[in-house]
RNA sequence: GGCGGAAUAGCUCAGUUGGCUAGAGCACACGGUUCAUACCCGUGGUGUCGAGAGUUCAAAUCUCCCUUCCGCUACCA
């Protein structure tokens, strides 16, 4: 094999909190396309993935669920690794963040950083600002005050270590503004420096106490390694990065990656932390981030608060594995969010898959063996138009191959499909059935039969990064081999007297919508109530927590039952809504950021829980002199605590 | 609030540096065809190219303004 050099692309890993879902598949889907057209290009390609194991989540729901936090990653990692190998992805490495290697290579970075001074310790003496519940860093305070609301800071007991971002920060502005297509796509990169470069970086907090299990720091235990040094760090410590400069000369080899695949959620941690973690080990800087869109589950029977998460498994039974490896890279656009529901899935099966794909195949197989009991040949009797059924087919590589450079990947199955409906429309311009009726035009029907059997193996070698297993299949029914990439430019591969399969497989069936809504329903009900099992699990929600309180500063705080008597929104604000509060016998003005969850005119009339002896501040200008307290879920939906039964506005809270 | 992006056929979107009757896929309707998984091929749109104004021989494309949506961020007491 020719080799056109290395590349070295990852995807995140995957964080072991739970079984990833249709949404985390894609991911790791996306990225199997490229690498195997990185590989039938000519790339010596390492492909690698894994799981993020540690941090205070993983803790907890171990200790939920009564087992280790090892036994928990155990599990998840095995199920994450099942369903990747479900999807015939051709990862090369998987690695793991509670690895030995990993975790002893975590250490010697930190140590390493630490030594050099880009690491600090920094206590949080003095510097925690109560009311914003925050901490901050020496270099973050404003005039020696809370950056956030320019109040005093008190002293606090917690210490962390802390990473000097702002030291890296103009070798990076550089290095983005010299390199365009580091960061993609190209509107990520004005926001990492529009809202974070350009304003000025704040150091990042790279250890933690308040819980145990993740990677001591191994000259001050009672520290672990917080989150972005610990998992970042798989890329270069899985091919055998050694900070003591005896790297393994895999790493020699790999690094840099040439792409790292990432969800858009985690750009500002790949495109900013990692690169400057890099410069300060002297590394260079991969040469690729791409920030991919979301797919997200498209109507109510699917939405996660039902407890309808899709699963790829599960899918893969409805539909099978290729289809919907087609689904997720079809219905996602560049920089757009995609949608999946079971409609566009259908409608892509039977419109895609089983009409101009399975049903061209089909039907050029039958046509030669009831023709020519299966043997393809050349008749030698071309015409005028066949030229425009070769032209298409043998540009479509070179189109493919120019949408994967620009990571276009459901741009690039189009072209393929392209080819396949130039297929079927060859097959009417020709009309082999009209042919087969006269015995003069034999030879040019077995022309006509051999450009197809040809275009379609051009086809299916090109669909083998997609659809690995229907490539595989289509030319396993024709009885050819794969066509070598930098031949898939000319026509006229196929072994001429070759024979296809006498019995052709429908390659994908087609669907009746009405049958798989059927199905979908008794899978994942409407009713979350009625349906049992692990889809109905609630998962619950872990957050940071807090400092503990003592009961003194409890009573502090004066809870009241609250009747709002009028409402209306903040003008100068997106989120603002102001709404008067009648607390007993006074009305308090308060201020909340609400406005996405509620309505002014549906406030009214609700009563609250008020935090009452807040003290006022302006909130966009307006005055706010409390507030109305809310439960937040995961997705940032807010509900107003309301008192279970009817209670006076004024009631304490207690 | 700051920065950025988007608004084009019923749906999802293309429209390169302004230039000939504004395109594709899906859906829909009609016609053709029958090798095939009732498939495939062809034909069909009164689309105010979000509203308004401007520049120009010419604007979906440039400028201004308005409206709506989205992303990141700040804020969210």
């Amino acid at each position: 094999m020719s080799s056109k050099g290395k590349f070295y692309m990852t995807t995140a890993i995957a964080y072991t909190s739970g079984k990833p879902h249709i949404g985390n598949t894609y991911e790791i889907v996306l990225a199997d396309a490229i690498a195997r057209f990185k590989r039938q290009q000519g790339y010596d390609v390492y492909f690698q993935t894994g799981t993020d194991e540690h941090g205070q989540k993983i803790q907890e729901k171990a200790e939920a669920a009564g087992i280790t936090p090892k036994e928990h990653v155990d599990r998840i990692a095995g199920e994450v690794k099942r369903i990747w190998d479900l999807m015939n992805t051709s990862y090369d490495g998987f690695v793991r963040t509670t690895d030995a290697d990993h975790e002893k290579q975590v250490q010697k970075i930190f140590k390493k950083l630490y030594n050099q001074g880009d690491i600090y310790k920094g206590s949080y003496e003095g510097l925690y600002c109560t009311p914003c519940e925050s901490f901050w860093t020496q270099s973050q305070l404003v005039d020696g005050k809370c950056p956030d609301c320019g109040r005093e800071v008190t002293p606090a007991k917690e210490e962390a270590y802390f990473f000097q971002m702002s030291k890296y920060a103009d070798r990076l502005i550089a290095h983005i503004n010299a390199h365009p297509e580091f960061i993609q796509p190209v509107s990520r990169k004005n926001e990492m420096m529009n809202n974070f470069l350009l304003p000025g970086l704040q150091d990042l907090c790279v250890s933690r106490t308040s819980f145990r299990w993740g990677i001591p720091v191994d000259f001050d235990p009672k520290h672990v390694v917080y989150v972005w040094l610990d998992a970042l760090t798989n890329y270069i410590t899985k091919i055998g990065y050694d900070a003591d400069g005896n790297s393994a000369e895999q790493f020699g080899k790999n690094w840099p990656a040439d792409l790292h695949l990432i969800g858009k959620d985690i750009i500002r941690f790949h495109t900013i932390y990692w690169p400057i973690f890099l410069m300060a080990l002297d590394l260079p800087l991969p040469k690729q981030i791409f920030g991919h869109p979301w797919l997200l589950q498209g109507d109510g029977k699917m939405s996660k608060s039902k407890g309808n998460v899709l699963y790829a498994d599960e899918l893969a039974e409805f539909f099978g594995v290729d289809a919907v490896r087609y689904f997720v890279l079809h219905e996602m656009p560049f920089d757009n969010d995609g949608v999946i529901t079971w409609e566009l899935m259908v409608e892509r099966m039977n419109a895609d898959l089983a009409n101009t794909l399975g049903n061209l195949v089909n039907r050029t197989i039958s046509m030669s063996n009831k023709y020519f009991d299966g043997v393809v040949e050349d008749g030698g009797a071309p015409e005028a138009v066949d030229e425009d059924l070769k032209a298409v087919v043998t540009k479509t590589a070179a189109l493919v191959e120019a949408k994967m450079e620009e990571l276009r990947v459901a741009d690039a199955m189009t072209e393929i499909f392209h080819l396949f409906k130039r297929c079927n429309k060859y097959i009417d311009e020709t009309t082999p059935w009209i042919l087969a009726k006269d015995e003069a035009t034999q030879p040019r029907l077995k022309t006509v039969l051999y450009h197809l059997v040809d275009s379609i193996c051009i086809g299916a070698s090109l669909l083998k990064s997609f659809m690995p297993q229907t490539a595989e299949n289509i030319l396993a029914q024709m009885h050819a081999k794969e066509i070598p990439f930098e031949e898939l430019h000319r026509f006229g591969h196929y072994e001429n007297g070759g024979r296809v399969t006498e019995h052709p497989e429908i390659l994908f069936a087609r669907l009746d919508l009405d049958e798989v809504l059927k199905k979908a329903e008794a899978r994942y009900p409407s009713a979350p109530e009625e349906g049992t099992g692990e889809a109905q699990e609630e998962t619950g929600i872990d957050i940071e927590p807090k400092a503990e309180i003592s009961f003194d500063d409890f009573m502090k705080m004066q809870f009241q039952v609250g009747e709002i008597i009028a409402c209306k929104a903040v003008e100068k604000s997106k989120k603002l809504l102001c709404s008067q509060v009648k607390i007993g016998s006074q009305v308090k003005q308060i201020v909340s950021g609400i406005r996405k969850h509620y309505t002014p005119e549906e406030m009214v009339g609700k009563k609250v829980m008020v935090l009452v002896n807040l003290k006022p501040a302006k909130l966009a200008g307006v005055l706010s002199e409390g507030m109305l307290l809310c439960a937040e879920d995961e997705n940032g939906t807010l509900a107003l605590l309301v008192p279970e039964k009817e209670m006076p506005s004024g009631a304490e809270i207690c």
